[in-house]
DNA sequence: CATGAATGAGCTTTCATTCAT
DNA sequence: AATGAATGAAAGCTCATTCAT
């Protein structure tokens, strides 16, 4: 009686429907103060319907977690050419990353905010996608460093700790500036990736000729 | 059987172990889903003791936030000596932060997890006190250029928005290097602070002598 | 054993009996003594449908009051036929007020006992009703007082103070004895409209011939 | 150290102080609102002192109904003088009724519409003070009626239930009208108790000479 | 495929009341 | 005579979750 409320679609379309709303709801007010409520009345269904097509709170957490870092990594991958030389890679996968966390703020701040801060399902499923960031990330330090060795013979002599120290300030650094960006009006994922690429290649490249930093003397290692 | 239930302790004692009771649970569990009975019972108190003292979960978690917060900044403040160079400063205040963030993980956790992520009282709260890191940066990073102009006498031209930039990038890093070195063990702070050093200095050193980074062709400003 | 829990009922009906026995609860043991658990329990419902259905206690102590004060002054108006002269408004008036209250002792206590004394959100409430009624006693006192002016050529002098003034005294008067009556076993509403209408309409009377009472010397009025 | 607090007053000095700041506490917030805290902060002791004392809160606001249902007595008791005819003892009455209620508004709050309202320990022991008023009133009556048979040798035939419900409705008017004059600036005693005595002395009257108010036809009595 | 009706369990908060000094 | 310290018990309210249709 009347074409204002299209029923019975397909389950797939209905499933999306509710996941948009669930990474809105979700990111906007965390996961504890976000209600099913809430999430079924966003996506335009009846709370059972939620719960039928994805289980419970947590689980539908976790499926926006998943769906939303699958969906950043393919970002950053499909914006990185492998056969680049590492630098180049490095300011492509930056670009595609603050494109795609602008595009997405909501996704972001699940991924970002949410996630990690919920204990325990949570934290190690959003974990995971850092893990795969991170380490790519050290891949392309690693490559680097490697090529640095090939030009220069002087052995950088980054031990994976080091790399593993790095990924993580490089990362961090683009995550605070992701934040900081969607907070900002006007400025560019352009922007965030020169200031990221300006902030941490020439320390990442004085690294790489073994041009360590250290304190002088003094403050001694304890 | 012994002493393990002190009673009619004066109100400071009773309120620096329930402080103490709120910052492990909040930073352990999150704002929303630890209980105020959890956080009692920690403390060895009642929850009408709690309520009477610190009046609302709200005002005990802002009370929560503030404590560490001052505490952090007192720490990097009493680390660093404002009459050396910046360079050093920003090792000092590094090695300081790291030490801090390593001994007091449950209030890092409040401050860099969960106050940010709550919502309207707290974010503010903590971005209050995040700010004053992040300006402090900057003020370092401008004194740096200076420095650096009047030893190289090259304009470093850095623009506001850079040095905000810049200072975000380098609090994000310094926030994710401390978060992951507490959940590395055997990372020390000395560590902690070498790395990120490392990671930025050179960068930023670079910055001021106008050496910027930028991209090759191909990839334009949109 | 038996059809004592029947489920699944549409939502007025089960609203109305959430308003029965709120009404009860209330009446009998007070707003503030009342709990909602024992609401919920009278009206054989789960705590969270009276929630669901009427919001919170304040607004279902609102709900109950309106509608209790809606019925009774239904109940009088439609024993009144304003055709009629005002002394035999008065008692039909009189008569249908005490049935009304004799068969709905709960509501009477909600409206004459609870909601003037649990201030104000319900005070008011429930003293628009009663200002409803102790107007339209108002209306009739004066109605009658330009009657007898008419047919006796005295004008009885009635200034408004006085009429507000002899107004509250019958509806006091009024609802003093339907609180009686209601615990008066065996006492009618005809006997209650009878006693009230002996108490008051002689008096009324000799007031509009202006044959007022006055107290003999000695007592000045200061 | 200084003479700000006075403390160590003999045990009934405090306790007046305890029962003062409990009427007025009760009187304006209710029984159940009013906290023992309150009432022992604007008593200016603490709160052991006041259990030490009144022992808990029913027996303090019983000892507060008692209190001031004794003091509205014995004022309408001094004011009467018995050997007066009963048309002047209940002008008396009146006048030292509407006098006391005035100037102790809260007192009159707790007899008139906090005790009766709060359930049985305290419902009962208000209607006792109510009905050694009705009583008297109904004493008044019943010698005015005896009067009346001696002067015109026509009995009255006041039954006791007709007195009880007369003495009901008067005090119930009484009742209404105090309450109304301490909400409505500029009325005083005097004014209030020449509205109830021209309310209903002139029907009282009427009903001594028998001449009842009885409605016309077709109402019966049913 | 879809939902209106319903609830168990838990949370924050308050309050009368009591110890120990 | 007087109090600061402390608590058991309960109340209002919310939410994820499930029937029955």
């Amino acid at each position: 009686m009347g074409a204002t409320k299209v029923k019975r679609m397909p389950r797939e379309v209905r499933e999306r429907q509710m996941m948009d709303a669930a990474v809105q709801t979700f990111g906007q007010r965390g996961y504890q103060a976000a209600s099913m409520d809430e999430i079924a009345e966003l996506a335009g269904v009846s709370k059972p319907l939620v719960y039928l097509y994805l289980n419970s709170k947590e689980e539908l957490f976790t499926a926006c977690i998943r769906r939303e870092a699958q969906a950043l990594l393919a970002a950053v991958a499909a914006g990185v050419d492998a056969r680049l030389p590492a630098e180049e890679q490095l300011w492509a996968g930056l670009l595609a990353f603050f494109t795609h966390t602008a595009e997405h703020p909501d996704g972001w701040a699940v991924l970002s905010r949410q996630a990690p801060t919920q204990g325990e399902p949570f934290a190690s499923e959003a974990g995971r996608m850092r893990g795969e960031i991170v380490a790519y990330v050290g891949t392309l330090i690693g490559a680097a460093a490697e090529a640095t060795h090939r030009e220069t013979h002087r052995d950088p002599e980054l031990a994976e700790r080091d790399v593993a120290g790095l990924s993580q300030a490089l990362v961090g650094a683009a995550e605070s500036v992701a934040t900081w960006a969607n907070e900002t009006p006007g400025m560019t994922a352009w922007e965030s990736a020169a200031t990221l690429m300006n902030f941490s290649w020439a320390g990442l490249g004085n690294l790489m000729k073994s041009e360590r930093w250290s304190p002088r003397a003094g403050s001694d290692p304890r």
